[in-house]
DNA sequence: CCTTGAAGCTCTAGTGACTAGAGGTTGTAG
DNA sequence: CTACAACCTCTAGTCACTAGAGCTTCAAGG
């Protein structure tokens, strides 16, 4: 049986996101001593590194939620999950496209100005105040 | 002069997120009418405008701040406009390292499950449980 | 001039995924 | 048995908005 310190220690998740995770629901209530500090078993353990990993890999909390409940309930098709896993999949790749623009845009801006002179004519700035320079269509 | 819907309009950002702006001191406080509406010059116009294009982005309100002032104080030199705008970048690399990574292990686990089969051996769930499948380093 | 309704106003609360702090209690090593 | 690290709950704060309630004002048509 661990502490929640212990499990903190073993799994990198902090204590108070621990409790936050049971608080809405992503790790069941722990056991309880009789002096009101939980205590968990490996299972626990598991499913808390379950968890870790997964928001690791940018999954939402309610994602991590719907990839437990199929784990809990083997005679489901395995579909779900993958296709949890391709719409984070797909998310990740547009993300990726987005900040890929970005950089492209920053670099522009950044090797525009060589850091002399004022401010009233730096190109940073001018860049931002005016969207025509720009390159790449960009957003987040 | 532009009343707020017409600036939301040009600008494309919305209503509330210019009074929000207004709030945490990103725009100036608007002029005006009698009734207590706020009304918007050519400058307004602008600087959203700016502000807009700086949060396309990426960059936070606490740097577009920054920028603002250096904007407003011509005199000093545009050194720190290009720090502001290199840290972003910086930023925006460091996620794209992240993501990539996370690129990789979505697609390890997307292509291991064809879909079909139950989820207790399922290798989406098998391998958000063992991070010891993983071929990259990833966290975000 | 009067009515209507879109657009404006302020204020509070909610989002996601935590994080920080206050103020009190419990477990355990020496 | 004592000291104190670790635990507990609860509230509030983070960021950058977004939603909604309940009210007021502006502008166009009759």
């Amino acid at each position: 049986m661990f502490s929640i310190g212990q499990l903190s220690k073993q799994t990198g998740v902090k204590v108070p996101t621990i409790r936050y995770y049971e608080q809405v629901g992503l790790l069941v209530s722990a056991g309880r001593t009789e002096g009101n500090q939980r205590r968990y078993d490996k299972e626990g353990l598991e499913r808390l590194g379950f968890i870790r990993h997964a928001r690791d890999l940018g999954f939402s909390i309610e994602a991590i939620s719907a990839l437990i409940d199929l784990q809990q309930h083997p005679d489901r098709s395995c579909q779900e999950a993958t296709e949890i896993a391709q719409d984070q999949l797909a998310d990740v790749r547009e993300k990726l496209r987005r900040l890929t623009a970005l950089e492209t845009e920053l670099v522009r801006i950044s090797e525009g100005c060589d850091g002399d002179g004022s401010s009233n004519d730096c190109y940073v700035l001018t860049s931002l105040a005016d969207h025509r320079h720009c390159r790449t269509e960009h957003y987040c």
